[in-house]
DNA sequence: GCACACTGTGTGCGGCGTACGCAGACCATA
DNA sequence: TATGGTCTGCGTACGCCGCACACAGTGTGC
């Protein structure tokens, strides 16, 4: 009888502690998650580009070369530091309906990707099979019980409501370190989008309310189009 | 009299064809737009990692520091890419109501995305300031045209829609160049998300129509929940 | 007690971005 | 037309990076 277990990557087996048990030689000095948490303390201090084998290494008094004994390549390292980034999500509430479930869980994540915000710029190809980010994919799915959305109705909107979270924090991700960078925009862009071939920008440029952004009131406003949007789908589906 | 330009990056000015006239030392060989379009064809071909600066030298058969008098740094490159690969949006069609236009309009997006996936990985830093950028801009906006929306409405608008072409690009990026890694991933989510610990996965992997995707129909879906959204958002601005 | 799989180390390679100094080309001015 | 100054493009070199590979030591299962 095979257990033919569609075998994931060596990291995803670590990460979800699918370790054969007892074999010859030392024991690992160490789990990948402490490599993980090294590795995020760097990129909290100095952003992505302060991550690499050698820092990482050093940070846990070791060689280089000892990190691919626990990690087959960068882009595990990746996998590591994004399960250990995200952390747990807290519980849904119970207590709220959807909208406030799934609002509350956007919220959460957006706070996540503010206090790690090289999360953004890593470059991941796989799609997310780590614990911690399972996680969240429950949660959020779970915002959606009692509603009449279909499984993949619950799906696709969880993704959109994901979309929302991470475009926002891109967009205002350089903002937020630099407060003045949205006015120097603004004026640079007043300069260049003439009247003549961009009427439109031009226009929008001219209204009032421009230079003082309220992140937090604008990433509501932007979700609530969002659930609106998701709204209509469960009314829909109520038929 | 000081003209006072709140200054461009050098590579703006000679993406917007701003460069002071007759100085002395020899012409330049070419323009950074051919170092962009040698960059892209790069990219197309191999991947963002196939773009070093030795390569794109090599392609225009110029020696690597020789870029360096066009370009300030790799981020330059960068800039140059992101306007060469977009090019010009289609004009708007005035024939459609607002919801046809936007609709044309991100489809050409992700049209333009799945052409240059590369596109998605770039690592950016800065608002879009370069011409081509700022066209397409222009024509979201003007897609709202005629609808109640105040120009912060309409950016946002914009915004949400272009958040959710990129986002779904980047979802489906890796399935386009590999069919086989959808299934592979169902089958993988199925080990993993056990209904104990993960009883809303797993239901929603259960529902049938789950293992063949089409992307355009997905895609469309998804983009007609965002834009009922916007339609509230105009309904409301009605009043 | 023995064999052997496994851990951690050292060396080294190829490639990257780019700082810097230099030769020669070309224009503005005299 | 002669000249000076400045810009272009090139060569060299440096310090990083990810990682292949060979090697020494370690501890478990037989």
């Amino acid at each position: 009888m095979e257990t033919n277990e569609v075998e994931l990557p060596r990291v995803l087996q670590q990460l979800w502690g699918r370790e054969g048990p007892a074999r010859p030689g030392p024991k690992p000095t160490f789990h990948i998650s402490e490599i993980g948490a090294a590795a995020v303390r760097l990129a909290d201090a100095g952003g992505l580009g302060a991550v690499s084998m050698s820092k990482v290494a050093a940070e846990l008094g070791f060689t280089t070369m000892s990190l691919y004994r626990y990690v087959e390549a960068k882009d595990d390292l990746y996998v590591v530091m994004l399960d250990e980034a995200f952390g747990k999500p807290a519980p849904v509430d119970e207590a709220l309906d959807w909208r406030g479930r799934i609002t509350a869980w956007a919220e959460q994540l957006r706070d996540a990707l503010v206090r790690h915000p090289w999360v953004l710029q890593v470059p991941l190809f796989e799609a997310p099979l780590s614990p911690q980010q399972l996680d969240w994919m429950e949660a959020a799915l779970r915002a959606f019980d009692g509603t009449p959305l279909t499984p993949n109705d619950q799906l696709s909107s969880m993704m959109l409501v994901n979309i929302y979270v991470r475009g926002t924090a891109q967009l205002t991700a350089h903002l937020r370190t630099d407060d003045s960078a949205d006015q120097l925009y603004a004026r640079r862009l007043a300069m260049l989008a003439t009247p003549d071939r961009f009427p439109a920008i031009a226009a929008s440029l001219q209204s009032p309310g421009q230079l003082d952004i309220d992140f937090e009131d604008d990433f509501q406003d932007g979700l609530d189009v969002v659930l609106d949007g998701i709204q209509q789908l469960i009314e829909r589906r109520k038929k």
